[in-house]
DNA sequence: GAAGGTATGTAGCGACTGCTACACTTGTAG
DNA sequence: CTACAAGTGTAGCAGTCGCTACATACCTTC
């Protein structure tokens, strides 16, 4: 048997792909112990309590985020902000993307909740998409900083209105970006 | 004994207190029975099962949403687009709003997960905060539809960044409004 | 006063929760 | 070869979950 040493490394990932499936926010250790080929018991060994195995999670979904950014989304610099935001959008609207979305809106509920693991790495993933959008601007956008955030506050506002089944909503406030 | 009679409209005000306080996602019936001075079974008595609770409470407390916005919010025409945001965004920061807002970011996690009662409420409260948002546009707006959308937009973008500790972020991002 | 629906209390079911006790094997270091 | 720590399996704890069975009040209608 024991064909491989678990370790936090490498049930990792096997835990993040049944978060992804599942939803974090009722998630519990025998069908994620299941979902990695092991059991409650080793969880708890390999991280010592459910509150870090989560911790250890949401920084490896962070992580995986900020990896995947650059692959999954258009490449180039955008012809407009809102152009930007649409592609922005348009790639986030993707069914491969609704398991991400799905435990993003359970991390900033968590966040709501005031937990401050869910805050670093809702934060950390924030930021990353700013970057993302910063670096992805026009070329010859007059205030790349300034409207990186304008870029991020509407199409972070879009997302959620997507969610709550106002799509139309969104993109129709996509037009704040016209200027 | 028996002061009142229950019913679900004697219960409602009691369990959304309830929610309002400790949030949506965990919501169980036995503290929320305790807290309507009750039992679990006679929830279940009034309710039928703890989904048609839910269902009543989340329209209860769009209904209540939408009473409150306008005795909530600042009143008259706003000067611009943005200084309607910025007043909204305002008002939501007060400490008061700080239960709503836990309880939506609920609901929208609740939507992601693909519930009807949540995305109803969810719609029905986004809905009432558009009106509201092209009702209190400046008088001189040029396009009210489209306006109001893109301030609910950013607005809904900047709660976000507000809630996983990125305000800034948001605050900055209301700089797409200017136009 | 009997009948019957409405309302309520008590007790408990089986399933699940995070977590732990205890025994056991395995790999490694002296 | 032995000692000891790291790793793993089995079982079970006390608590909570949604929900139900059963008995008993109460109020209304006949």
């Amino acid at each position: 048997m024991a064909l491989t040493r678990m370790s936090r490394e490498t049930l990792l990932p096997m835990l993040a792909g049944y978060v992804l499936e599942n939803g974090l926010a009722d998630v519990s250790l025998r069908p994620l112990a299941k979902a990695a080929g092991t059991s409650d018991r080793m969880l708890l060994y390999h991280f010592g309590s459910k509150e870090e195995l989560v911790a250890a999670l949401l920084e490896y979904l962070a992580s995986m985020y900020a990896a995947t950014l650059d692959a999954a989304f258009p490449d180039g610099a955008a012809t407009s902000r809102r152009s930007l935001a649409e592609a922005v959008l348009r790639t986030t609207a993707q069914p491969d993307f609704a398991p991400f979305m799905r435990v993003w809106w359970d991390i900033v509920a968590g966040c709501a909740d005031g937990n401050a693991h869910y805050l670093a790495s809702a934060g950390a993933m924030g930021d990353r998409l700013l970057e993302w959008i910063e670096t992805h601007l026009p070329t010859d956008d007059p205030n790349p900083v300034a409207g990186a955030r304008a870029v991020l506050a509407v199409i972070e506002g879009a997302m959620m209105l997507r969610t709550i089944g106002r799509g139309d909503i969104g993109e129709a406030g996509l037009a704040a970006l016209e200027s």
